[in-house]
DNA sequence: GTCTATACACAGATAGAC
DNA sequence: GTCTATCTGTGTATAGAC
Protein backbone atom coordinates (compact mmCIF):
# COMPACT_ATOMS: atom_id res chain seq x y z
CA UNK A 1 0.00 0.00 0.00
CA UNK A 2 2.78 2.55 0.77
CA UNK A 3 4.56 2.07 -2.00
CA UNK A 4 1.52 2.33 -4.57
CA UNK A 5 0.69 5.66 -3.09
CA UNK A 6 4.30 6.86 -3.25
CA UNK A 7 5.64 5.90 -6.28
CA UNK A 8 2.22 4.77 -8.48
CA UNK A 9 1.36 1.42 -9.81
CA UNK A 10 3.09 1.29 -13.26
CA UNK A 11 6.60 2.42 -11.33
CA UNK A 12 6.07 -0.46 -8.09
CA UNK A 13 7.32 -3.88 -9.50
CA UNK A 14 6.51 -7.01 -8.09
CA UNK A 15 10.57 -6.95 -6.72
CA UNK A 16 10.07 -3.42 -5.10
CA UNK A 17 6.87 -4.81 -3.34
CA UNK A 18 9.06 -7.93 -2.47
CA UNK A 19 11.57 -6.53 -0.98
CA UNK A 20 10.01 -4.05 1.30
CA UNK A 21 7.99 -6.93 2.51
CA UNK A 22 11.09 -8.61 3.32
CA UNK A 23 9.43 -12.12 1.22
CA UNK A 24 10.75 -13.22 -2.09
CA UNK A 25 8.76 -12.35 -5.57
CA UNK A 26 7.98 -15.68 -5.62
CA UNK A 27 6.61 -15.65 -2.46
CA UNK A 28 3.98 -13.08 -2.88
CA UNK A 29 1.84 -15.20 -5.05
CA UNK A 30 0.98 -17.65 -2.19
CA UNK A 31 -0.98 -14.44 -0.80
CA UNK A 32 -2.50 -12.62 -3.82
CA UNK A 33 -3.28 -13.78 -7.07
CA UNK A 34 -1.61 -11.18 -9.47
CA UNK A 35 -0.26 -7.51 -9.31
CA UNK A 36 -3.61 -6.19 -10.11
CA UNK A 37 -5.48 -7.71 -6.85
CA UNK A 38 -2.87 -6.33 -4.89
CA UNK A 39 -3.50 -3.02 -6.27
CA UNK A 40 -7.56 -3.24 -5.57
CA UNK A 41 -6.39 -4.41 -2.00
CA UNK A 42 -4.59 -1.50 -1.28
CA UNK A 43 -7.42 0.87 -2.58
CA UNK A 44 -10.00 -0.97 -0.68
CA UNK A 45 -7.84 -0.60 2.30
CA UNK A 46 -7.32 2.53 2.39
CA UNK A 47 -11.01 3.82 1.05
CA UNK A 48 -12.10 1.29 4.33
CA UNK A 49 -9.43 3.59 6.57
CA UNK A 50 -11.02 6.89 4.99
CA UNK A 51 -14.47 5.93 5.75
CA UNK A 52 -14.15 4.49 9.35
CA UNK A 53 -11.61 7.14 10.50
CA UNK A 54 -12.51 10.42 8.26
CA UNK A 55 -15.72 10.22 6.96
CA UNK A 56 -17.33 8.92 9.70
CA UNK A 57 -17.13 12.37 11.25
CA UNK A 58 -19.78 13.91 9.25
CA UNK A 59 -22.37 11.79 10.70
CA UNK A 60 -21.18 12.74 14.73
CA UNK A 61 -24.05 13.62 16.41
CA UNK A 62 -22.06 15.87 18.94
CA UNK A 63 -20.69 17.83 16.59
CA UNK A 64 -21.81 20.49 14.60
CA UNK A 65 -21.62 21.45 10.77
CA UNK A 66 -18.49 23.61 11.20
CA UNK A 67 -17.08 21.44 13.75
CA UNK A 68 -17.59 18.42 11.33
CA UNK A 69 -16.01 20.73 8.79
CA UNK A 70 -12.55 21.13 11.11
CA UNK A 71 -11.86 17.99 11.71
CA UNK A 72 -12.62 16.42 8.56
CA UNK A 73 -10.00 18.90 7.61
CA UNK A 74 -8.04 18.04 9.88
CA UNK A 75 -7.65 14.51 9.13
CA UNK A 76 -7.86 14.96 5.07
CA UNK A 77 -4.61 17.20 5.66
CA UNK A 78 -2.79 14.38 7.48
CA UNK A 79 -3.82 11.95 5.14
CA UNK A 80 -3.19 13.41 1.73
CA UNK A 81 0.14 15.33 2.80
CA UNK A 82 3.61 15.58 0.31
CA UNK A 83 4.75 12.90 2.32
CA UNK A 84 2.40 10.48 1.81
CA UNK A 85 2.08 10.89 -1.86
CA UNK A 86 -0.55 12.68 -2.72
CA UNK A 87 -4.13 11.51 -2.92
CA UNK A 88 -3.99 7.51 -3.97
CA UNK A 89 -7.13 7.74 -5.60
CA UNK A 90 -6.78 10.58 -8.12
CA UNK A 91 -2.97 9.76 -8.33
CA UNK A 92 -4.27 6.46 -9.83
CA UNK A 93 -7.10 7.63 -11.60
CA UNK A 94 -4.72 9.98 -13.66
CA UNK A 95 -2.29 7.30 -13.91
CA UNK A 96 -4.05 4.27 -15.15
CA UNK A 97 -7.96 5.39 -16.90
CA UNK A 98 -6.74 6.85 -19.70
CA UNK A 99 -5.91 3.69 -20.64
CA UNK A 100 -8.52 0.79 -19.27
CA UNK A 101 -10.76 1.52 -15.77
CA UNK A 102 -9.45 -1.70 -14.16
CA UNK A 103 -9.49 0.47 -10.58
CA UNK A 104 -12.52 2.54 -11.71
CA UNK A 105 -15.23 0.65 -9.42
CA UNK A 106 -12.66 1.44 -6.10
CA UNK A 107 -12.06 4.84 -7.00
CA UNK A 108 -15.39 5.82 -7.23
CA UNK A 109 -16.48 4.13 -4.19
CA UNK A 110 -13.66 6.49 -2.07
CA UNK A 111 -15.05 9.44 -4.22
CA UNK A 112 -18.69 8.59 -3.47
CA UNK A 113 -18.19 8.34 0.39
CA UNK A 114 -16.43 11.46 0.28
CA UNK A 115 -19.35 13.24 -1.35
CA UNK A 116 -21.92 11.69 0.69
CA UNK A 117 -20.03 12.71 3.93
CA UNK A 118 -20.35 16.13 2.86
CA UNK A 119 -23.54 16.35 1.76
CA UNK A 120 -24.56 14.98 4.90
CA UNK A 121 -22.76 18.11 6.47
CA UNK A 122 -24.34 20.91 3.96
CA UNK A 123 -27.86 19.37 3.90
CA UNK A 124 -28.54 20.73 7.02
CA UNK A 125 -27.66 23.95 5.88
CA UNK A 126 -28.86 24.02 2.18
CA UNK A 127 -31.19 22.38 -0.07
CA UNK A 128 -29.86 18.81 -1.61
CA UNK A 129 -29.21 20.17 -4.63
CA UNK A 130 -27.11 23.35 -3.46
CA UNK A 131 -25.40 20.38 -0.89
CA UNK A 132 -23.97 18.72 -3.76
CA UNK A 133 -22.98 20.92 -5.80
CA UNK A 134 -21.12 22.53 -2.63
CA UNK A 135 -19.56 18.88 -2.25
CA UNK A 136 -18.26 18.40 -5.47
CA UNK A 137 -17.20 21.99 -5.82
CA UNK A 138 -14.72 21.29 -1.90
CA UNK A 139 -13.76 17.94 -3.36
CA UNK A 140 -12.05 19.89 -6.83
CA UNK A 141 -10.53 22.50 -4.55
CA UNK A 142 -8.97 20.05 -2.70
CA UNK A 143 -7.91 17.42 -5.05
CA UNK A 144 -6.61 20.11 -7.57
CA UNK A 145 -4.29 21.73 -4.55
CA UNK A 146 -2.89 18.57 -3.56
CA UNK A 147 -1.65 18.87 -7.48
CA UNK A 148 0.07 21.94 -6.80
CA UNK A 149 1.06 21.31 -3.40
CA UNK A 150 3.11 18.30 -4.98
CA UNK A 151 4.00 20.69 -7.62
CA UNK A 152 5.45 23.58 -5.51
CA UNK A 153 6.72 20.71 -2.81
CA UNK A 154 4.27 23.27 -0.12
CA UNK A 155 1.63 21.88 2.06
CA UNK A 156 0.39 25.42 2.87
CA UNK A 157 -1.28 25.17 -0.45
CA UNK A 158 -3.56 21.99 1.17
CA UNK A 159 -3.98 23.98 4.33
CA UNK A 160 -5.52 27.10 2.56
CA UNK A 161 -8.27 24.89 0.51
CA UNK A 162 -9.13 23.25 3.23
CA UNK A 163 -9.84 26.31 4.94
CA UNK A 164 -11.83 27.72 2.47
CA UNK A 165 -13.80 24.52 2.38
CA UNK A 166 -14.81 25.59 5.92
CA UNK A 167 -15.59 28.72 5.07
CA UNK A 168 -18.26 27.73 2.78
CA UNK A 169 -20.42 26.33 5.49
CA UNK B 1 2.83 14.15 -27.50
CA UNK B 2 -0.42 12.39 -28.50
CA UNK B 3 0.01 9.44 -27.00
CA UNK B 4 2.09 10.64 -24.02
CA UNK B 5 -1.09 12.61 -23.18
CA UNK B 6 -3.44 9.83 -23.42
CA UNK B 7 -1.48 6.91 -22.04
CA UNK B 8 0.97 8.87 -19.80
CA UNK B 9 4.56 8.47 -19.85
CA UNK B 10 5.32 4.83 -18.73
CA UNK B 11 2.46 3.62 -20.61
CA UNK B 12 3.85 4.87 -23.81
CA UNK B 13 6.53 2.42 -24.94
CA UNK B 14 8.95 2.95 -27.87
CA UNK B 15 7.41 0.10 -29.65
CA UNK B 16 4.27 2.18 -29.36
CA UNK B 17 6.15 5.70 -30.45
CA UNK B 18 7.41 4.19 -33.32
CA UNK B 19 4.15 2.12 -34.85
CA UNK B 20 2.58 5.70 -34.61
CA UNK B 21 5.08 7.46 -36.16
CA UNK B 22 5.36 4.87 -38.95
CA UNK B 23 9.30 4.17 -38.16
CA UNK B 24 10.90 1.54 -36.24
CA UNK B 25 11.80 1.98 -32.86
CA UNK B 26 15.43 2.05 -34.01
CA UNK B 27 14.83 4.65 -36.48
CA UNK B 28 13.59 7.02 -33.22
CA UNK B 29 17.18 7.49 -32.25
CA UNK B 30 18.34 9.40 -35.10
CA UNK B 31 15.98 12.34 -34.02
CA UNK B 32 15.96 12.14 -30.27
CA UNK B 33 18.20 10.99 -27.91
CA UNK B 34 16.02 9.11 -25.43
CA UNK B 35 12.69 8.81 -24.20
CA UNK B 36 13.16 11.09 -21.46
CA UNK B 37 13.89 13.81 -24.16
CA UNK B 38 10.64 13.27 -26.49
CA UNK B 39 8.82 13.56 -23.25
CA UNK B 40 10.34 16.91 -22.55
CA UNK B 41 9.51 17.70 -26.31
CA UNK B 42 6.37 17.22 -25.68
CA UNK B 43 5.76 19.44 -22.89
CA UNK B 44 7.41 22.10 -24.13
CA UNK B 45 5.50 21.63 -27.46
CA UNK B 46 2.48 22.04 -25.39
CA UNK B 47 3.13 24.93 -23.10
CA UNK B 48 4.35 26.79 -26.38
CA UNK B 49 0.76 26.20 -27.85
CA UNK B 50 -1.32 27.04 -24.89
CA UNK B 51 1.34 30.29 -24.12
CA UNK B 52 0.04 31.20 -27.84
CA UNK B 53 -3.12 30.75 -28.46
CA UNK B 54 -4.77 30.36 -24.93
CA UNK B 55 -3.14 32.39 -22.07
CA UNK B 56 -1.80 35.13 -25.09
CA UNK B 57 -6.06 36.20 -24.40
CA UNK B 58 -5.30 37.80 -21.03
CA UNK B 59 -3.05 40.38 -22.55
CA UNK B 60 -5.38 41.31 -25.55
CA UNK B 61 -6.01 45.24 -25.39
CA UNK B 62 -9.85 45.14 -26.67
CA UNK B 63 -11.22 42.73 -24.79
CA UNK B 64 -13.19 43.29 -21.06
CA UNK B 65 -12.23 40.91 -17.88
CA UNK B 66 -14.99 39.15 -18.17
CA UNK B 67 -14.33 38.57 -22.02
CA UNK B 68 -11.04 37.16 -21.15
CA UNK B 69 -11.64 34.48 -18.83
CA UNK B 70 -14.56 33.73 -21.02
CA UNK B 71 -12.45 33.07 -24.05
CA UNK B 72 -9.76 31.33 -21.91
CA UNK B 73 -12.53 28.88 -20.16
CA UNK B 74 -13.27 27.91 -23.77
CA UNK B 75 -10.12 27.17 -24.73
CA UNK B 76 -9.58 25.51 -21.42
CA UNK B 77 -12.12 23.34 -22.32
CA UNK B 78 -11.55 22.58 -25.63
CA UNK B 79 -8.11 21.53 -24.19
CA UNK B 80 -8.53 19.85 -21.32
CA UNK B 81 -11.59 17.57 -22.23
CA UNK B 82 -11.29 13.72 -22.16
CA UNK B 83 -10.49 12.44 -25.44
CA UNK B 84 -7.49 14.69 -25.16
CA UNK B 85 -6.77 12.88 -21.87
CA UNK B 86 -7.23 15.89 -19.68
CA UNK B 87 -4.37 18.09 -18.24
CA UNK B 88 -1.24 16.76 -19.57
CA UNK B 89 0.88 18.42 -17.36
CA UNK B 90 -1.04 17.58 -14.45
CA UNK B 91 -0.67 13.64 -15.16
CA UNK B 92 2.43 13.96 -15.33
CA UNK B 93 3.33 15.33 -12.11
CA UNK B 94 1.32 13.02 -10.20
CA UNK B 95 3.00 10.52 -12.37
CA UNK B 96 6.39 11.02 -11.96
CA UNK B 97 7.08 13.46 -9.19
CA UNK B 98 6.72 10.99 -6.06
CA UNK B 99 9.54 9.05 -7.89
CA UNK B 100 11.96 11.49 -9.22
CA UNK B 101 11.73 15.25 -10.79
CA UNK B 102 12.68 14.69 -14.42
CA UNK B 103 9.87 16.78 -15.49
CA UNK B 104 8.92 19.52 -12.94
CA UNK B 105 10.69 22.40 -14.90
CA UNK B 106 8.37 22.05 -17.90
CA UNK B 107 5.83 21.74 -15.81
CA UNK B 108 6.36 24.50 -13.62
CA UNK B 109 6.50 26.52 -16.30
CA UNK B 110 3.37 25.98 -17.66
CA UNK B 111 1.82 26.49 -14.59
CA UNK B 112 3.90 30.13 -13.96
CA UNK B 113 2.41 31.02 -17.48
CA UNK B 114 -1.60 30.26 -16.44
CA UNK B 115 -0.86 32.04 -13.46
CA UNK B 116 0.20 34.85 -14.76
CA UNK B 117 -2.11 35.44 -17.13
CA UNK B 118 -5.37 35.02 -14.80
CA UNK B 119 -3.28 37.43 -12.77
CA UNK B 120 -3.20 39.32 -14.93
CA UNK B 121 -7.07 39.62 -15.46
CA UNK B 122 -7.47 40.27 -12.16
CA UNK B 123 -5.71 42.73 -11.18
CA UNK B 124 -7.49 45.32 -12.73
CA UNK B 125 -10.10 44.44 -10.29
CA UNK B 126 -8.22 43.50 -7.53
CA UNK B 127 -4.88 44.13 -5.27
CA UNK B 128 -2.22 42.11 -6.42
CA UNK B 129 -2.08 39.41 -3.36
CA UNK B 130 -6.06 38.81 -3.86
CA UNK B 131 -5.16 38.28 -7.87
CA UNK B 132 -2.81 35.77 -7.31
CA UNK B 133 -4.91 33.82 -4.10
CA UNK B 134 -7.72 33.85 -6.61
CA UNK B 135 -5.54 32.57 -9.49
CA UNK B 136 -4.09 29.38 -7.82
CA UNK B 137 -8.40 29.13 -6.12
CA UNK B 138 -9.25 28.82 -10.14
CA UNK B 139 -6.59 26.67 -11.14
CA UNK B 140 -6.98 24.37 -8.56
CA UNK B 141 -10.58 23.78 -8.79
CA UNK B 142 -10.20 23.22 -12.60
CA UNK B 143 -7.40 20.83 -11.85
CA UNK B 144 -9.55 19.33 -9.32
CA UNK B 145 -12.60 19.44 -11.90
CA UNK B 146 -10.35 17.54 -14.43
CA UNK B 147 -9.84 14.47 -12.33
CA UNK B 148 -13.69 14.53 -11.27
CA UNK B 149 -14.75 14.87 -15.15
CA UNK B 150 -12.07 11.44 -15.87
CA UNK B 151 -13.67 9.83 -12.94
CA UNK B 152 -17.35 10.09 -14.09
CA UNK B 153 -16.91 10.47 -17.51
CA UNK B 154 -18.45 13.69 -17.41
CA UNK B 155 -17.12 17.18 -19.30
CA UNK B 156 -19.84 18.97 -17.91
CA UNK B 157 -18.07 18.85 -14.50
CA UNK B 158 -14.91 20.82 -15.92
CA UNK B 159 -17.86 23.06 -17.63
CA UNK B 160 -19.03 23.86 -14.38
CA UNK B 161 -15.68 25.16 -13.12
CA UNK B 162 -14.81 27.03 -15.73
CA UNK B 163 -18.39 29.35 -15.17
CA UNK B 164 -17.35 29.60 -11.60
CA UNK B 165 -14.16 30.77 -12.27
CA UNK B 166 -15.98 33.30 -14.70
CA UNK B 167 -18.15 34.49 -11.72
CA UNK B 168 -15.13 35.07 -9.46
CA UNK B 169 -14.43 38.35 -11.68
C1' DG C 1 17.15 8.91 -42.45
C1' DT C 2 15.32 4.42 -41.96
C1' DC C 3 16.05 -0.23 -41.64
C1' DT C 4 17.26 -5.09 -39.30
C1' DA C 5 19.30 -7.34 -35.75
C1' DT C 6 20.46 -7.63 -31.34
C1' DA C 7 22.08 -6.55 -26.51
C1' DC C 8 20.80 -6.41 -21.90
C1' DA C 9 17.86 -5.51 -18.01
C1' DC C 10 13.74 -6.24 -15.84
C1' DA C 11 8.86 -6.96 -15.90
C1' DG C 12 5.06 -10.32 -14.17
C1' DA C 13 4.28 -14.94 -13.33
C1' DT C 14 4.88 -20.20 -12.55
C1' DA C 15 6.92 -24.82 -10.91
C1' DG C 16 8.30 -27.38 -7.59
C1' DA C 17 11.65 -28.28 -3.58
C1' DC C 18 11.75 -27.59 1.33
C1' DG D 1 4.30 -20.23 3.67
C1' DT D 2 8.64 -19.18 1.72
C1' DC D 3 12.29 -20.37 -1.07
C1' DT D 4 15.15 -20.98 -5.71
C1' DA D 5 15.08 -21.40 -10.37
C1' DT D 6 13.20 -20.37 -14.46
C1' DC D 7 9.91 -19.00 -18.32
C1' DT D 8 8.37 -15.62 -21.44
C1' DG D 9 7.48 -11.13 -22.79
C1' DT D 10 8.76 -6.52 -23.21
C1' DG D 11 11.28 -2.52 -21.98
C1' DT D 12 15.04 1.04 -23.63
C1' DA D 13 18.83 1.46 -26.29
C1' DT D 14 22.77 0.49 -29.70
C1' DA D 15 25.40 -1.16 -33.98
C1' DG D 16 25.87 -1.16 -38.39
C1' DA D 17 23.93 -2.23 -43.24
C1' DC D 18 21.53 0.18 -46.88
Amino acid sequence: MQLFRQRGYYRTSMSDLAKHLGLTKGGIYHHFENKEEIMRSSLRATARWFEKHVFSIAYLPELSGPEKLEQLSNFIYKGFTNHTGGCFFANTIMETSHVEDTFLTEIKRFFSLWEEALIHIFKDNRNATNAKEIAQEIIADIEGSIILMTLHKNPKILRRALNRSQDKY
